[in-house]
Order: C-alpha cells, then sequence, then structure tokens
DNA sequence: TTCAATATGTTGCAAATGCAACAAAAATTA
DNA sequence: TAATTTTTGTTGCATTTGCAACATATTGAA
C-alpha cells in the first residue's frame, strides 16, 4: 500500500502551496512560515536543529533564516559559551506575524480534519507521529551518506 | 492540533529527500518519479491531469515532464480529434527504470508502517484519503485565484 | 454562427532548493 | 595534551519551482 505515501505527498504539496499563496500578503516568500512559527515556539534554537525539525537540507535552511533576518523578522545571537552557534529569537515584528500564520494554518487544519471525527482525528494524529518517527531515522541515514538495502 | 499537518509536512519532506537522494544512481533528477510512475500507470494522461494529480503547479509539471522526454523516458503524442493535447507514454526506457522505482517506494512504505498492524495501516489510509480530498478542494480553489475567509 | 470563456500548453523571469566543498569551533579519543 | 572526529555555519553552482504573461484550441453561451 504505497498508496499511504503518496496521500501525504499529495496533502503536504496542496497545503504548502496554499501557505505560500496566502503568506504572500505577509511578504513571507516560499517556506518561511515554516521557519518563523518555530522559532517562536522555540527561541534559542539553532538552525541545525531547526532543519532536523522541519527536515530539509541545512543550507536551505541557512538561506530561509538568513533571508528572514534581512527581513527583520528573526534576529541571530551569539552564544557566550560557544562562540560556534547562532541562537535564534524572533523579532517584534516576526511576532506580530505569527499569528496571521497561526490563524492560516488553523484554518487549514479545520478544512483537512472536516468529515473526521474527534477520535479520528487521535487516531491519525497517533499514527502519523508513529510513521513520522520511522521515516526520520531512515532521512537521516541517508542525509549522512548511508545506503539502504533493499 | 494542526500538529497533524505538521507531521505530514515533515513525512513528506523526509521521503522525497530520500527518493531523491537514492534515485540518483537512476539519474532521475529532483522529482521526476513522480511523473514517471503515474505516467506508467495512466498512460495517455495528459500533462494538465498529471498535475492535479500530483498536485504541484502546471508549469512545474510541464518543465518535468519535458525532461522525462528529453531524457528519452517518456514520449509526447498529438490527438487526433483534439489538436491541443499531448499525451503521455512511457518508452521502452522509462518501463525499464519504474521497476526501481516501485521497489524503492515499497520499501520506504514498509520503514514508514513498521511497528503498525495490517489495521491501523488500513485506517490511517482510509483517513489520509478523506484528508487529502478535504484539501485537494481548497488547493483547486487557491489555484485558480480564489480567497480563502478565515 | 459568432463571440466569450475555459482548457491546455509554453516561455520569461526571479527565487528557493540542495549537493559539494570548504572553514572553524567544539567534542571525543588516544 | 595532542590529534581526530563531529558539529555548526557558509558559499558556489546547477537545478527545480512557480507566478505572470502569453498563445492557441476547444467548449459553451448569446
Amino acid at each position: 500500500m504505497t498508496e499511504i505515501l503518496r496521500e501525504i505527498g499529495m496533502i503536504a504539496r496542496a497545503l504548502d502551496s496554499i501557505s505560500n499563496i496566502e503568506f504572500k500578503e505577509q511578504d513571507l516568500t516560499k517556506g518561511q512560515y515554516l521557519y518563523l512559527v518555530r522559532i517562536c515556539e522555540n527561541p534559542g534554537i539553532i538552525q541545525e536543529k531547526l532543519a532536523d525539525m522541519i527536515k530539509v537540507d541545512r543550507t536551505t535552511a541557512a538561506r530561509a533564516i538568513q533571508k528572514l533576518e534581512t527581513n527583520g523578522l528573526v534576529e541571530k545571537r551569539g552564544d557566550e559559551h560557544n562562540r560556534k552557534i547562532k541562537k535564534l529569537f524572533p523579532t517584534q515584528q516576526g511576532l506580530e506575524v505569527v499569528p496571521v500564520i497561526r490563524r492560516e494554518n488553523d484554518h487549514s487544519n479545520r478544512v483537512a480534519l472536516s468529515g473526521l471525527s474527534q477520535e479520528e482525528a487521535d487516531t491519525v494524529l497517533h499514527l502519523l507521529r508513529k510513521i513520522r518517527g520511522n521515516v526520520e531515522v531512515d532521512w537521516e541515514f541517508v542525509k549522512k551518506g548511508g545506503r539502504r538495502e533493499y
């Protein structure tokens, strides 16, 4: 039933596409909403961890964050105990944009789950978490150059 | 619980990333596997429908297919009753590559569902289909310039 | 039939994406 | 301590992605 993975791909592309179109009004370019909300939820996170969290290439995250900084939505701060890392924080302006993102995401969520009972929603969340846990192991392995045998 | 949509996004990006890395050996560049398998499953489909099926922009699909044709994996044929459309078919070489894609996708599927019972897999497929159905309505609406109110 | 609307396809940009390759700090091992 | 490995960050380059804008064929309405 590789059907499951196809459905996931379709849903993800459709939602991402919708979000990108809708966030243009907020002057957010492709994908930026992903990073911004997570930085707000995890202030002080570094970009390496953020990339892992989102499941995107390190360099892609680096540039998206760079752009968020340039646009004044995010701030990078050095750490006194570790001269290498740069902690990420939302700026005032970033904090102001986030509710708009949340509202959009909530709406998409409502649309996506319409017709599902609360129980079904709980079930699907539980199962998706499990699937994500399985998949992220392989993702990290393959990203680091590992070769899957099959 | 917008958590669900996040999980879906993470899973989709991770799997797509894995596939793209693994298919490099087959000289398939980013995303091409998506189109090729579906053309094999729906010979004669036109690119507009394929884009809808995959949930990707028309022009993105157009160029991916163009490249598949250039690389000799897919063939475009005109229709005698409709001079505008171009039906898509796999070439011999395309047909030879597809089993490799299937094997990889099957493996990813097994990995993703490991630890889930058959019943759970059935449940999640059922629920994801419903979610996809909900989401694609909005996708088509927004892609055509519609504005969602929320 | 004629004219407007829609469907399908293409091209031109500008931007995001991600692999390679590099640099330097930190952590681990010898 | 010194040497090696890992972590974190960056830049270069080629590619994909997608919105605008256009072109033409088909379909639908007046």
